[in-house]
DNA sequence: CCTTAATCCTGGAAGC
DNA sequence: TGCTTCCAGGATTAAG
């Protein structure tokens, strides 16, 4: 659930709480969800937090060793300051202690009931994108015309496949590739390959490629300025749910008036994601 | 090259 | 009210 948008909101909450700020201990509470981790040493424990850098739906903290900790919520994670009273939840996997050494003044807390998110350890923030953020294709707030023709080209799958592939762009989940492609007017089954096609016979103005890439980086951009969307279970790095003033056009509102054009939005299965979009605007 | 299905997991919603 | 069932989904892997 939380794509992009979430976690670049997540990013910047958490920034003014733990950059510059040392980490105490680190704990792993559920063996297994913590790779690489064989110490606390190995989750930053000792290091003064430098950088917090996100790629796609990854956050990576970036600790004054140089070691680096890759995290992903999966979809269902949580990473919130709390407390030093706050209690380990069943789904509290791991837990940092925050500040002075041995009386932390607060912790940093991943929560994670479905468990599809992960925290991965790299002794440096080079190793990690060299072993791990090397597979993801660029970034979606910066994705370039070029990128996805390159991508694009030649690939009979249905774009909605393609946007979902993180290979491709980094960070789309489910409902943004909706969004983007109800903005771009296209249809989630069209071909890959003929969104590059030069022959457009949409209504709307431009390319379709031009299109599609605007429409990623303007349903991304704007969701981050609502603050993290609408999600259920989304909170910033102090608990606070999304703002919820987004309302997303098409994700969730099959069967409901169109908003540009009021034909009764139609959904079904694409790549294996419920899917929605207007049968009259997007081509 | 592509798609489909299965896998991991639990909370919430829907159905009876 | 309480039970069962289904669905949601990111990423990976295997099978067709």
């Amino acid at each position: 659930m939380p794509e992009l948008p979430e976690l670049e909101h997540l990013r910047r909450s958490l920034e003014p709480l733990l950059l510059g700020r040392r980490i105490a201990s680190g704990e792993v509470r559920r063996p297994g969800y913590a790779r690489g981790v064989s110490s606390a040493r190995d989750l930053l424990a000792g290091d003064e937090v430098v950088a917090l850098r996100r790629k796609g739906k990854q956050l990576a903290i970036v600790g004054g060793s140089g070691r680096a900790l890759c995290t992903h919520l999966g979809m269902s994670g949580q990473l919130v300051v709390r407390p030093v009273s706050h209690a380990p939840g069943a789904h509290t996997h791991v837990v940092w202690g925050l500040g002075a050494d041995h009386r932390p003044a607060s912790l940093l807390v991943f929560d994670d009931p479905r468990r599809f998110g992960g925290v991965w350890a790299f002794p440096t923030f080079e190793a990690l994108e060299r072993d791990r953020w090397s597979r993801l294709g660029p970034d979606g707030l910066g994705i370039e015309p070029s990128d996805l023709r390159r991508a694009l080209a030649g690939s009979r799958r249905a774009i909605k496949a393609a946007l979902l592939d993180q290979s491709v762009v980094a960070g789309i989940g489910n409902i943004y590739a909706d969004e983007a492609l109800f903005r771009a007017g296209l249809r989630p089954r069209r071909p890959a390959h003929t969104i590059a096609a030069t022959r457009e016979r949409s209504r709307l103005p431009g390319d379709a490629l031009d299109r599609l890439c605007e429409a990623v980086r303007l349903v991304l951009g704007e969701a981050i300025e609502a603050g993290g969307s609408t999600l259920r279970n989304y909170v910033d790095g102090e608990g606070r749910p999304g703002a919820q003033q987004l309302r997303h056009r098409v994700y969730g509102r099959a069967g409901r008036p169109c908003s540009r054009c009021g034909t009764p939005l139609r959904s079904g299965q694409v790549a294996q994601r419920t899917t929605t979009w207007c049968p009259a605007c997007q081509l």
